[in-house]
DNA sequence: CGCCTAAGTAAGTGGCTAGTCACTAGCCAG
DNA sequence: CTGGCTAGTGACTAGCCACTTACTTAGGCG
């Protein structure tokens, strides 16, 4: 109560929050009222700040695919090709370790199929992601369908808690002896 | 009320309505009163048969994976090598095509994120996935990992209800302008 | 028939949760 | 200093939901 923010200020700290408890728990599985406190306000002024736990949801999921292509787009500065594409590949391998953009892409995925607005935002972030790709290597449809698919296959590797840092039986059937390495050894690099 | 079943009869109905509701729902998505309803029995009753929703939850998610598991055992018999890894690829658009099982896939990875005990039925059930490519195909790591990534793919499109049999935008994105052909072209089909 | 076991349910319960309402308090313009 | 606007909250509600308890009924067996 000290200080006062701007709305704005505030629904950037909820939306930041919500990323969070979002991508542990999923839509269905995160109280409001978690947001609202790792946000540092009462739960019924986040109503205010989004009209519905949904609408939250949402913005989340947007604000997930934004970082992911940011993160793309900043690694690949200045590169083309096959170059972008390893560059990418390393950047897919940093979201990895922090978790919460690859498991809260998977809950927007795995909310999509029960909810029309869900899928829909899904579907539009996924194909901003997809061009994207398309767009920063220069890629064939074919090659960055591979890529697409191997970004799938670390979704789930996050969420089944696999960690590069410290791999266990299941790290290194997913992504080989040398994780590290894993876009060089896989279709993400064809030989 | 009329005729009675088995417990062990009901324990089966209420996992076959278990997979088709959690499988749009998810865990936390899904009430154990719309489980019961479809399953034709009494909610209460369904806490008979099993002890808790999370339980029942990750059975559906072993049949789940069993089920994908013996339908590319199936697919394959008398196969190997690279005819093997087609008649699976060919198994999974089936799958694609019921939505069920690769949906409640996709949930089992998202809860997985936030819950231990779904986390590790949901790791051995991806390892037996994993193990089971392997062996039917006697492929090598680098492109059984291809095969299952472009699975995970499959499991979103699925999702974002991409449906192979009439194609929109984002389903010619993901498979290509023809679909039945998908793993063809894909790298699980390598030139 | 009568009895005992197992299938099945009606009616709760306590707790949580999305969303509301009425209110308080800080801040800036004039 | 004051009026008004906006940030922010406490207290509440209506409904849902996992799970329990106490009960009923079907049916096989002696």
């Amino acid at each position: 109560m000290a200080t006062r923010s701007t709305a704005e200020e505030r629904r950037e700290d909820v939306l930041e929050a919500a990323l969070i408890e979002f991508a542990a728990g999923g839509m269905d599985g995160t109280s409001t009222d978690a947001i609202a406190r790792r946000a540092g306000i009462s739960q019924p002024y986040l109503f205010r700040l989004y009209p519905t736990k949904k609408a939250l949801f949402i913005a989340a999921v947007d604000r997930t695919f934004g970082r992911v292509i940011d993160a793309f787009g900043k690694a690949t500065v200045g590169l083309s090709g096959m170059e972008a594409k390893e560059a990418m590949g390393e950047a897919y391998m940093v979201l990895l370790r922090d978790q919460t953009f690859l498991q809260l892409q998977l809950h927007s995925y795995a909310a999509a199929c029960g909810d029309e607005e869900v899928r829909a935002a899904t579907r539009r972030g996924f194909s901003r992601l997809w061009d994207e790709v398309l767009v920063l290597t220069g890629m064939g449809p074919e090659m960055s369908r591979d890529f697409m698919a191997f970004g799938m296959l670390l979704n789930v590797a996050s969420a089944m808690g696999v960690d590069a840092d410290s791999p266990d039986e299941l790290c290194v059937r997913l992504l080989g002896s040398d994780p590290a390495a894993a876009f060089d050894s896989s279709a993400v690099y064809p030989a």
